[in-house]
DNA sequence: GCCGTTTTCGGCCCGACTGTTTTCAGTCG
C-alpha cells in the first residue's frame, strides 16, 4: 500500500471510490448508498482541480461529496486507501468481482450465488450451471440459467484483443520510457483496426539502451521493433503489415528483382540491399503510388497502387459536422451549448443532438427543439434537433410519426431483444427503414468491442432495404463500436448505401472519436461522397428532405 | 451516502425488457 505523498491521482481516488461501489453492490447495499459512491467518483474523475490539494470543507462543497466520502478522500490521498474499503475487500474475493462481467449477471444475482451456492470463482459458477443448480434458487429458473450459461460461453470465448484506448494506453506508457518522438505506432493500430492483438512500434532508439527499459512496459502486448533513420521506410512497412498485404507487395517488388526486408530491398542480382528513409520512397522506387495503412488488407490495393489507381480516400478535414450526439436530456454530460461550443472549435457545420427517445417525452423534445434555436443563434455550427429513437422489440419506434416528423434528423436504434433470432432481428429494423422519418440506422451490429457480440442481424437484407428506401447506415465512430466494420462498409459502398459517421459523444471529449469513423470509412475504401458527413448544410438538410 | 428543507427525514433517473412471478425484481443502457 501506498505511503503518504502528493502522487494520488483523481484517477487513483475515483478508481477506490468506484470500487467501493461495486464492493457495496454485491453485497446487497442500499442501492442509493452504491448511487452515492459511483457519482463521487465520477465527480472526482470530472474535477478539473487536484483532490489531493484540497481539504475536507472544500471537498464537500463539491456535489455529491458529503462529510463521509469526505474524510475517506482525504485518508486516500494520505494512504492510498481507506478502511472501509480495505475491510469489503477483505471480504469480497476479487475473483468474484470478475463474475460482473458476465452477460445476465448483476449484483443482486452475484451476491444470491455466493451466498446461497458458495461460488466464487467462474469455474465454480461453471460448475453449478452443469450441475444445474441454479434454477432451484429463489428468483431463478430455467431460462435464467440458460441465460447466465451463454453470458459464460461469450466471456469464456471473447478474444483476447485490446481496444483501440486499450492500445493508446500501451503507448502512453510507452512514451514515459522512450526519448521524446523516437518511435512510431505501427501494425493493426496503424491500420486502423477496430480491434489490436498486439501493439508494433519501429523506433530508432538505442537497441541496447533501451531493449530492457521497452521490454518492462508490457511484455505480452507490446512488441518494439529497432532499426536506424535510413531503414525506417522498409521497417515501417514490414512492422504495418497485414501479412497478406507483405505477401502480394514482396511478389510485385520481386517481379522488378527485388526482396522486401526489413532492412531494405535486397537487390537479387547482385546482392545489394537499397535503404529507405520513409515508406514513399520505397512505394516510388517500386513504381507504386504509396498506400495509405488502412488499405494494406489484401484487398486489390496492391495492384490498383502498380497502376496508380488507388482511390481518393475520404480524410478528416473533409467532415462538415457529426449525426450523433447525447447530452444532459438523456445519458450524455454535455449541455446543448457546450455541443454547440465543441462543434465551433472543430469548426463544424452542424452537429445533431440525437437523445434517446426513451428518455425524452414528446414535450421535453419540443423544449429541447426551442432550447437548440437559442442556442444556434449564438454559434456558427448549427444544431440538428434529432432523436436517436428506441426499434422496440416488437419492431415500433419509440416515438410516434408525428413526433418524428418535427425533427430534423431521426436515427433509429436497436438497444434491446439482443436475443432474438435474426429474422425477427432482422425485421424490426427492416420496418424502422419503411418509416419515411428514419434517416439512419444507428450502431447496426450493436457490437461493443470489449463486451458484446453483434446481434444475429442480416446485414445482407439491411443493405438491400437501406439501398431501397434510400436509409443511411451509421459509421459508429465510437471506439468500443465501431459499427459498421471495414468489410461491412465496402459492401454498402458498393450496393450505393450512404453511409453516415458519428461519434455517439456523451461528452464534449468525445467528438474527438471522429477520427475513427474516417479511419474505418478509409478501411472500408470510402471516397468523401460516400460520407453524408462531408456535405455541407445545405446538402445535408436537400438530403435529410 | 447525499441533499435540501415545508430543516434531521424522505427521496434519490428511468424505461424497456425479461424472466419470474401473478405483481415484481433484476439487468441493461
Amino acid at each position: 500500500m501506498r505511503t503518504a505523498d502528493a502522487q494520488v491521482t483523481n484517477a487513483d481516488v475515483a478508481e477506490r471510490l468506484a470500487l467501493m461501489g461495486r464492493l457495496l453492490d454485491i453485497t446487497g447495499a442500499d442501492r442509493y448508498r452504491i448511487g452515492a459512491y459511483e457519482r463521487a467518483a465520477r465527480q472526482v474523475e470530472r474535477l478539473s482541480l487536484r483532490v489531493a490539494d484540497l481539504d475536507e470543507e472544500e471537498l464537500t462543497r463539491i456535489p455529491g461529496i458529503g462529510a463521509r466520502i469526505a474524510g475517506q478522500i482525504r485518508e486516500t490521498v494520505a494512504t492510498g486507501s481507506f478502511a472501509e474499503l480495505e475491510e469489503l475487500q477483505a471480504a469480497i474475493p476479487e475473483s468474484l468481482i470478475e463474475l460482473l462481467k458476465i452477460s445476465g449477471v448483476g449484483p443482486r444475482t452475484l451476491h444470491t450465488l455466493w451466498k446461497q451456492l458458495g461460488i466464487l470463482t467462474l469455474d465454480d459458477l461453471e460448475q453449478a450451471v452443469k450441475g444445474r443448480r441454479l434454477q432451484n434458487l429463489p428468483g431463478f429458473g430455467a431460462k435464467k440459467e440458460e441465460t447466465i450459461a451463454r453470458g459464460i460461453r461469450q466471456y469464456r470465448s471473447r478474444p483476447d484483443r485490446m481496444t483501440r484506448p486499450a492500445a493508446e494506453a500501451v503507448l502512453t506508457r510507452l512514451e514515459a520510457v522512450l526519448p521524446d518522438g523516437q518511435y512510431t505506432a505501427a501494425g493493426s493500430y496503424r491500420r486502423g483496426a477496430a480491434t489490436v492483438g498486439r501493439v508494433t512500434v519501429v523506433t530508432t532508439a538505442d537497441r541496447a539502451a533501451f531493449t530492457d527499459r521497452v521490454a518492462a512496459v508490457d511484455e505480452r502486448r507490446l512488441e518494439v521493433r529497432f532499426t536506424e533513420p535510413a531503414r525506417c521506410g522498409t521497417a515501417l512497412l514490414c512492422a504495418t503489415g497485414s501479412a497478406g498485404f507483405l505477401g502480394r507487395l514482396s511478389e510485385a517488388a520481386l517481379t522488378s528483382g527485388y526482396g522486401l526486408t526489413p532492412g531494405g530491398l535486397l537487390e537479387n542480382a547482385n546482392g545489394r540491399v537499397h535503404t529507405f528513409g520513409s515508406e514513399e520512397e520505397v512505394f516510388s522506387f517500386l513504381g507504386m503510388t504509396p498506400i495509405p495503412p488502412e488499405l494494406r488488407e489484401d484487398r486489390g490495393e496492391v495492384e490498383l497502387a502498380l497502376r496508380h489507381a488507388l482511390p481518393d480516400l475520404v480524410e478528416t478535414r473533409d467532415v462538415r459536422g457529426d449525426f450523433h450526439s447525447h447530452t444532459t436530456r438523456s445519458d450524455g454530460r454535455q449541455t446543448l451549448e457546450d455541443v454547440a461550443e465543441a462543434g465551433d472549435a472543430r469548426g463544424y457545420d452542424y452537429i445533431a443532438i440525437t437523445d434517446h427517445s426513451s428518455r425524452v417525452s414528446p414535450e421535453a423534445l419540443r423544449e429541447q427543439r426551442a432550447a437548440i434555436e437559442r442556442v444556434n443563434r449564438r454559434h456558427d455550427c448549427e444544431l440538428l434537433a434529432g432523436s436517436e429513437v428506441e426499434i422496440r422489440s416488437d419492431g415500433s419506434l419509440g416515438y410516434e410519426n408525428r413526433v418524428l416528423a418535427d425533427l430534423d434528423l431521426v436515427i433509429a436504434s436497436v438497444h434491446s431483444g439482443h436475443n432474438q433470432d435474426q429474422d425477427v432481428l432482422t425485421r424490426r429494423i427492416l420496418t424502422a427503414m419503411e418509416n419515411e422519418h428514419v434517416d439512419i440506422i444507428g450502431h447496426p451490429t450493436g457490437r461493443l468491442l470489449d463486451r458484446r457480440p453483434p446481434y444475429a442481424v442480416d446485414l445482407s437484407r439491411v443493405m438491400a432495404h437501406a439501398a431501397e428506401t434510400g436509409t443511411a447506415l451509421e459509421i459508429n465512430a465510437s471506439p468500443h463500436r465501431l459499427d459498421l466494420e471495414d468489410i461491412y462498409i465496402l459492401h454498402a459502398k458498393k450496393r450505393g448505401v450512404k453511409l453516415a459517421a458519428g461519434t455517439d459523444a456523451h461528452c464534449t471529449g468525445e467528438f474527438a472519436n471522429m477520427k475513427n469513423g474516417v479511419m474505418l470509412a478509409r478501411r472500408g475504401w470510402c471516397a468523401p461522397g460516400d460520407l453524408l458527413n462531408t456535405l455541407p448544410l445545405s446538402g445535408l438538410l436537400e438530403w435529410l428532405s
